[in-house]
DNA sequence: ACAACCTAGTTGATACTTCAACTATTTCCC
DNA sequence: GGGAAATAGTTGAAGTATCAACTAGGTTGT
């Protein structure tokens, strides 16, 4: 068994701080968006893929790669989201097996003033605490680790 | 009601890329220690904290704030793996309200092995596929992050 | 010394995630 | 065109997280 390459001091200082910060700031994204708006995180980001489609739908699968979800995970997120009538299923002409997701109005409205607070914690926490150069290095940084797991 | 300071385009994708980046770097790492060596990684995450404390203990609340976990989830966490023989809790001497959880021999062990086989996904899809400068701007920013959740 | 309050930790109910199994439809290919 | 294999989506069970309520022990002030 040959010895594993451990992190150096200053790469485990970075990662460790990445691990930390993230998920403290997931957690109080998460608890602030369900607190001001009945939203989770991950119902919220489906509601953003869903509002940026066209004519504010996708079928499940998109949907689900949209926002790196399992399509079990997605499907009972969905069922949630349509029984707070932010979402309508729909079926698919082409496809008897597709199903659409559908952004209803309603789900529209709530997302918009969930987007106004929420940008103003992403502000307040992670991009105006950032120095400029040192996001547009996360911005990098995350594009290659997206990439490498794209090609895992 | 103002209009949000909405972030502008280089900003979100940097914001975006690290949200989907950090979710699947997450979901990967969690797969990849449940299935090799049975650890979710918030299970991982204590083992590392008490493998470093002295004597391979913590006070449960000490053990919470350095793992950035509640209370609760923490004791939910720690009667699994305490159920696993991983960890054993003990009372503590000076305060009948506290309790020690302390890292057993199997846990030690466990930990080093999964240790080796993490921090090569570490180096895998984060480390090795980013540029240093980049990664010591995650550090910066990151530890700024949590600076402002700390005040916050 | 005792009442009010604070801190440590656990518990149980509820909500959410994961995984494997399942149905239904479509595609491949001989 | 028909059977094997792949794809779309859902479901239920089991595991994990969250929240509020709770027990018990400590701290403070009078």
């Amino acid at each position: 068994m040959t010895e594993p390459r451990w992190l150096d001091a200053v790469q485990q200082r970075s990662w460790r701080a990445y691990v930390d910060g993230s998920l403290r700031l997931t957690e109080l994204m998460d608890r602030d968006l369900k607190s001001k708006h009945g939203l989770s995180i991950s119902e919220y980001e489906i509601l953003v893929r869903l509002s940026e489609a066209p004519e504010r739908r996708l079928r499940m699968a998109e949907l689900a790669a949209n926002a790196s979800q399992s399509r079990s995970r997605l499907s009972h997120t969905c069922s949630r989201l349509e029984s707070k009538a932010l979402v309508e299923r729909g079926s698919c002409p082409n496809d008897k097996r597709g199903v659409y997701a559908h952004l209803t109005d309603e789900g529209f409205a709530v997302l918009e003033r969930a987007a106004r607070d929420h940008v103003e914690t992403v502000r307040s926490y992670f991009v105006d605490v950032i120095d400029p150069q040192d996001l547009d290095a996360i911005g990098r940084a995350f594009s290659a680790v997206i990439k490498s797991l794209d090609s895992a």
